[in-house]
DNA sequence: CATGAATGAGAATTCATTCAT
DNA sequence: TATGAATGAATTCTCATTCAT
């Protein structure tokens, strides 16, 4: 009788792709690209070195892939933010404060998405990823200012300012971590009024 | 006979150290932490890399000094800039802008201590750079809140999303490196607009 | 429940064994020894790595079995070719030229078998191969100068020369591969002219 | 005072690339390219890993080095041998007198040399060392047939075969080496006499 | 003091072989 | 019996740092 692949099995295989991915994830996390050498993972995940190497082709696909789904993950959640929004103002405040949130609660993945280079590819892939973040803004101030809600403005300038301004405010801070929730919303306002205020938004600031 | 260190061995010594210091400079400007190996310092130096470890304990201190030297630089500019100017709205938009000329001039340095991280020794001296960049910034806004030209505000928040958001609209344009004067102009003044606007500078935006 | 083995099960494995060997075969003729790595071979074969392992027991020995098969079959057709003719020049020259003919069309093969190594148990077989394939030679040789058609001379020595000067004859041209086929049979009759001489053959060379 | 390199520095270094390249001679020589990783040669010449790639950029390209310097220490000493000959009869038969007994007395290198591929770059420089060595013969066909003193013949497959003739004659023998002083001037003889008669020489053969 | 060759600990990657299903 | 994912030893190459001259 032939031999046929168990669900049991498909399990395994996909679970094991997925604890590569987590691995890595959790490593960057806990101490950037650096620490995150293919021994690690492969302790980390509880697989051989040779296991990475079927499901990924180098060290630099591996970490692309991990950039690529957490922006990923980061876009759709702030694009579901921004459509529960009445109006561009607020989808504006929503969304960064949306971000920020997550990223003082899990600092340094974060950090390493949007400030550790690594290999050319990797750093090319963090670009991207950074841009996509921006063009989520973008799209957001584009419609306030046909709405009328921001004056005109260079919107690539302002989607990227309001990336740099959030991400610095967190970086800074990043490093010994926040101590409690109330520094932490109080961050969160402070980045909110300061990127609302930037796009000109009319009405209270 | 007894050894006297003549006035003509300390320059020479001064001058190594220099050298090594301008090369690093150079080789990060030209190509980032990654191409600045101790063995292409030393020959962009014209030393052997032993005289490196005779001035540095460690590449990682050497590129601390890079470092430190450079926001030193950037900051001093900074305040010659701002103390020339009527007012903290004028101050912060001078600032600003001149930073981003320069950094626009050159872009690799600017973006090497900004945003591209290697040993933590050096990440941890580019952080304190950041934070003294933004410790310039703060300062005016003080004075501004002060003075009744801007609102309230987090003014550590604040002066870390100036930093921030005038950092990340250059790294992204730095890769392929703007091109017209007139380009960089614009660019500049969407920056201050952005920042200007931000901070809550009461009259023009 | 007795198991017990049906002739389909048994052709069934005949079948799988040939199988590995033939893309085996291929793989060796297509690229030599070094593209035929066992998850190749598995592909090629339609079957699993592990199955490999049931009919072989390393991949040298699948390697020294596809050899030994292929210097059984060219030594078969020696002696086919070699019975047919009426005396041992013209033998010797007929043998000669049908190797070179079978090489020409399938240049990698040869290749592999007369000059590429591998690991040593393969290489050991390798030069059985050869020396197998001399003995063809010798016998014809012996044949010839028992007949007073060749003189007398070492023939273990000029055996193995023959072989060596069509094999390094070909060996030259094989890599990008003789073109027209005219040009295929001048090589084969330079090659017949040379070792007709060399055994010192009476009358025409 | 600047440092000057003294002489035995000089010689040091010297010593240590050619130290480099006798020991992978002496690696290939005793177990073929398997043998001879960086870490053995590196072993064997009595430095570190590094140190092999200060002075070669790769193994790769240190393997065709060995090569590069065997060959053309065999043309030239062909070459020499040659020129005191006088006529294209006893050249031919004295390089291959000369080529074989070197053969014999060190096996592995002109098997190695000869027979045994690795890396595609080395395998690339391996062809091109046979069509040297054959060169060396074209060139003396050439002028016996101008001299009226072989028949006129393909040069290219003649000079190939010749190359191919002595060769094998040399790599059955030379695994498990010759024993006696005779016997190995018995095969030079055969060896020479075959190669004689297979360019058709007018006279003895 | 200056030199720069030498060091060697790492790090990524490959692939024959095994073994749970 | 067949499968093929997992294994991990083996191998090449890099580069900060040292130290004899």
């Amino acid at each position: 009788m032939a031999y046929r692949r168990t669900r049991l099995m498909e399990e395994r295989l996909a679970g094991n792709r997925e604890r590569i991915l987590r691995a890595t994830r959790r490593l960057i996390a806990a101490g950037g690209f650096r620490q995150a050498q293919i021994a690690a993972v492969a302790a980390e995940a509880g697989v051989s070195t040779g296991t990475i190497y079927r499901y990924f082709p180098s060290k630099a696909e591996l970490f692309v892939e991990v950039l690529t789904a957490a922006v990923e993950y980061e876009v759709t959640i702030l694009h579901e933010v921004i459509v529960e929004q009445p109006d561009a103002a607020q989808a504006l405040r929503a969304a960064v404060a949306s971000f920020v949130r997550r990223a003082l609660a899990g600092p340094y993945l974060a950090w390493a998405f949007i400030a550790e280079p690594a290999e050319p590819e990797v750093d090319a892939e963090r670009i991207r990823a950074r841009r996509q973040l921006g063009d989520v803004f973008k799209s957001v101030l584009k419609q306030g200012v046909a709405a009328g809600v921001f004056p005109n403005q260079n919107l690539d300038a302002s989607a990227a300012c309001i990336v740099g301004a959030f991400t610095e405010a967190l970086v800074g801070p990043i490093g010994p971590s926040r101590k409690t929730v109330r520094d932490k919303e109080r961050l969160v306002e402070a980045i909110c009024a300061f990127c609302t205020r930037a796009v000109g938004a009319r009405g209270k600031a």
